[in-house]
RNA sequence: UGGGAUGUCGCCAAGCGGUAAGGCACGGGGUUUUGAUCUCCGCAUGCCCAGGUUCGAAUCCUGGCAUCCCAGCCA
C-alpha cells in the first residue's frame, strides 16, 4: 500500500477501493508500447504509473508489445523499448505480445459472428467513411450489414485464408450506426493486411485493429485495470462492448489519465522519428531528444526520470509541465551523488610570474562539498592555468565577483591570485592574464583583506584536451505540438559545440554513466559515443542554477 | 439541436460539506573557497462564472462559460 501520509492519485484511490470491496483480490496492470519507435518522457509517466501501481499494491505488471500493425513496427523497437524499461528500475512479471494472442482473437471473431455481432463489410474505405455519417449527423448502414451468419463465416475465413485483396474486405462489430459515439459506428475489428509481421512472419494476413486486440488481450492475461491515456475515453464502451458480449475470463477495467506534456519538446513518436528521419537530430538517442534514450545519453539518471514521475502526478487534467520541473529532478539527484571536478570551457591562459618555473603542486580538493564520504582527490597546480574567459574582466563593477585587472580572486582549492597585466594582439583580443599568487593563502583566507570571487582553474600542462556539448531545448516555442509546421519552430542553436576544453586529470577514466559536476559550470557526462581513442567528448547535462544570470540579464 | 471529458496560485497538485496541503517558479534575509548547495521568511479572505441548498460550500443542486478529445482499414 502506498504511504498514507502521501495523497493517493485518483487511480490507486479507485484500486484501493476495488480491493475493499473484493471487486478484486490482486492486481495485475500492463505498460502496453507499440514497437514503432523509442521510448519518450511520455512513456515513462505511464511506466512509472503501471508498474508503480503493481508495485504499491503487490501486484503485477506485464510488458506487453501491442504489435497489431505490422507495416509500422520493428524489432530494432522492440529491443530498444525492454532496454529503456529495464533501465528505468522496472522488471516485468511477464513480456507478452498482443500478436502471440492472434490465434485467440480470431477465434474470438469468429464468435462474434455467430453471435450475430459482427460481418463482413464490403464497401471501400472510401464508401466506409461516407457512410460513418458525421460527428452530427448518423451515419447510414452498410449494405453489407446484413449477410447472414454463414456467409460472414465463410467470407471471413477466406479473409483469412488469403482469398481477397488488401484491403476490399473488412469484418466489422455490428453495433450502431447512429450512435452520438463515432466508435460505435460498426467500427472494424479486422483488416487484410499483407504484410511480413517481426513475430508471426507470413502466417496472417488478416490482422486486428486496437479497439478489438487491445481489450481481449487485457483480459486474457488478466489485466485488472487497464491505465490509458485520455484520447481513449470515448472508446470506453466499445472495450466494454467486445468483453460484454465475449465469454472472456475476466472484465478488466479501462482507466484514463492525461498524458505527459512539456514546454519546449514534442511526445508524439511521429514526429520524433520525423525529427531523426529528416536529420534535425543525429538519432533517436541524441541528446536533446525527449526519448529515454536520448534522456540516458545526455545524462539524466533513472531516479531523476522516475521522481520527475512522481512530481507531475496523475490527473484527468490536460497539463503542460514546465522545463524547469524536469531539470531540477536531475540537478537535485546529481547535486547529491556527483563528484566535483574543475573543467575550464573557454580557456584563458594565465601565468604566476611568481610562482617558481618548474614546480608543481599536487592540491588536495574534495569530491563533493558536503559529503567527506565521498572522499578527495588531488590536482596539479603549476605555473601557468587556464581559467574561464567569462571569469575575467578588464573593469568591472562591485557585483561582479570575479577576476578584474589590479583585483584578486580565489581560485577554487588553491591559491588567491591577482591580474596584474593584460596581454593582447594586435586586434585587442586577450592572449594571456598576467598575474601573481599569495602563497600564504593556500586553505586559509588573508587576514587584511576580503576576497569575494572563487573561481575554476586547470593546470595548463597537466590537464585533458576535451570537446565539450552544449544542449539548449530544441524548439523555440513553448508548444511544438500545436504549429501548424512544427520543424519550423526548430532552435538552430540546440546544439553548441565548444572545442579545445581542458578539463582535469583525473577526469581522465570518467564513465558515460558516471556524471561530474563541473564546479560553477553544471552537470556533464561522458558522452557514450565517444571513441576511447579520440578527444573525450562531454555531454552537458543541465547547468547549475544560475542566480548571477538573472542579475546580469536584468541589468 | 452530436458525443466524451476537464476547469483550485505563473506551472503542476492535495482537497471527497467544517472554514485552501505540498512541489516547481517567483520575491526577500542568512551561511558558504561553487553567484551552487543548505537555511529562514513571503507568496489564493480565494477554488471558471452566476444563482440556490446549508449554521457552514472548492466540495451538494441548477444554469451558464471556457478549453481539450473523437468522423484511420493507426495506436
Amino acid at each position: 500500500m502506498p504511504t498514507p501520509s502521501k495523497p493517493q492519485d485518483f487511480i490507486r484511490q479507485t484500486i484501493t477501493n476495488d480491493l475493499s470491496n473484493k471487486k478484486v483480490s490482486s492486481i495485475t496492470t500492463r505498460f502496453p508500447p507499440e514497437p514503432n519507435g523509442y521510448l519518450h518522457i511520455g512513456h515513462a509517466k505511464s511506466i512509472c504509473l503501471n508498474f508503480g501501481v503493481a508495485n504499491d499494491f503487490n501486484g503485477q505488471c506485464n510488458l506487453r508489445f501491442d504489435d497489431t500493425n505490422p507495416d509500422k513496427e520493428n524489432p530494432e523497437y522492440i529491443s530498444a523499448i525492454k532496454k529503456d524499461v529495464e533501465w528505468l528500475g522496472f522488471q516485468w512479471s511477464n513480456l507478452f505480445y498482443a500478436s502471440s494472442y492472434f490465434d485467440q482473437l480470431y477465434d474470438f471473431a469468429v464468435q462474434l459472428i455467430k453471435l450475430d455481432k459482427a460481418y463482413v463489410c464490403s464497401l471501400t474505405a472510401e464508401e466506409a467513411r461516407e457512410h460513418r455519417g458525421s460527428l452530427t449527423s448518423a451515419g447510414k448502414n452498410s449494405p453489407y450489414r446484413s449477410r447472414s451468419i454463414e456467409e460472414n463465416l465463410d467470407l471471413f475465413s477466406q479473409m483469412k485464408a488469403g482469398k481477397f485483396d488488401d484491403g476490399t474486405q473488412v469484418l466489422r462489430a455490428k453495433i450502431d450506426m447512429a450512435s452520438p459515439n463515432i466508435n460505435l459506428r460498426d467500427p472494424i475489428i479486422y483488416r487484410i493486411r499483407r504484410a511480413d509481421h517481426h513475430q508471426t512472419g507470413k502466417t496472417w494476413c488478416i490482422y486486428p485493429m486496437y479497439d478489438f486486440a487491445h481489450g481481449l488481450s487485457d483480459a486474457i492475461e488478466g489485466i485488472t485495470h487497464s491505465l490509458c491515456t485520455l484520447e481513449f475515453e470515448d472508446h470506453r464502451p466499445l472495450y466494454d462492448w467486445f468483453l460484454d458480449q465475449l465469454k472472456t475470463p475476466a472484465h478488466p477495467q479501462q482507466i484514463e489519465f492525461s498524458r505527459l506534456n512539456l514546454e519546449y519538446t514534442i511526445t508524439s513518436k511521429r514526429k520524433l522519428n520525423l525529427l531523426v528521419t529528416n536529420h534535425h537530430v543525429e538519432s533517436w538517442d541524441d541528446p536533446r531528444m525527449p526519448t529515454i534514450s536520448g534522456l540516458r545519453r545526455r545524462g539524466y539518471t533513472a531516479n531523476a526520470i522516475k521522481d520527475f514521475c512522481d512530481r507531475i502526478g496523475v490527473t484527468k487534467v490536460e497539463n503542460t509541465i514546465e522545463m524547469g520541473v524536469l531539470e531540477n529532478c536531475i540537478r537535485e539527484d546529481l547535486g547529491e551523488k556527483a563528484p566535483r571536478a574543475l573543467a575550464v570551457l573557454n580557456p584563458l591562459k594565465i601565468t604566476l610570474k611568481n610562482y617558481p618555473d618548474d614546480q608543481t603542486e599536487s592540491l588536495n580538493a574534495p569530491n563533493h562539498p558536503q559529503k567527506e564520504e565521498m572522499d578527495s582527490r588531488k590536482v596539479p597546480f603549476s605555473k601557468t592555468l587556464f581559467i574561464d574567459r567569462d571569469d575575467f574582466r578588464e573593469q568591472a563593477n562591485k557585483k561582479y565577483k570575479r577576476l578584474v585587472l589590479g583585483k584578486e580572486v580565489r581560485l577554487r582549492y588553491a591559491y588567491v591570485i591577482k591580474c596584474e597585466e593584460v596581454i593582447k594582439d594586435e586586434n585587442d583580443n586577450i592572449l594571456e592574464l598576467i598575474c601573481s599568487y599569495d602563497a600564504q593563502t593556500l586553505g586559509k583566507n588573508p587576514e587584511d583583506r576580503k576576497v569575494k570571487g572563487v573561481i575554476h582553474w586547470v593546470s595548463a600542462e597537466q590537464s585533458i584536451e576535451s570537446e565539450i556539448r552544449l544542449y539548449d531545448r530544441l524548439f523555440n516555442v513553448a508548444n511544438p505540438a500545436s504549429e501548424e509546421d512544427f520543424e519550423s519552430t526548430i532552435n538552430p542553436n540546440s546544439l553548441k559545440t565548444l572545442k579545445k576544453c581542458r578539463i582535469e586529470n583525473s577526469l581522465n577514466n570518467a564513465q558515460p554513466s558516471q556524471a561530474y559536476q563541473f564546479e560553477r559550470e553544471g552537470y556533464f557526462c561522458l558522452d557514450s559515443s565517444a571513441n576511447k581513442t579520440d578527444i573525450p567528448i562531454f555531454n552537458r547535462i543541465v547547468t547549475l542554477r544560475d542566480t548571477w544570470a538573472k542579475i546580469a540579464t536584468k541589468g
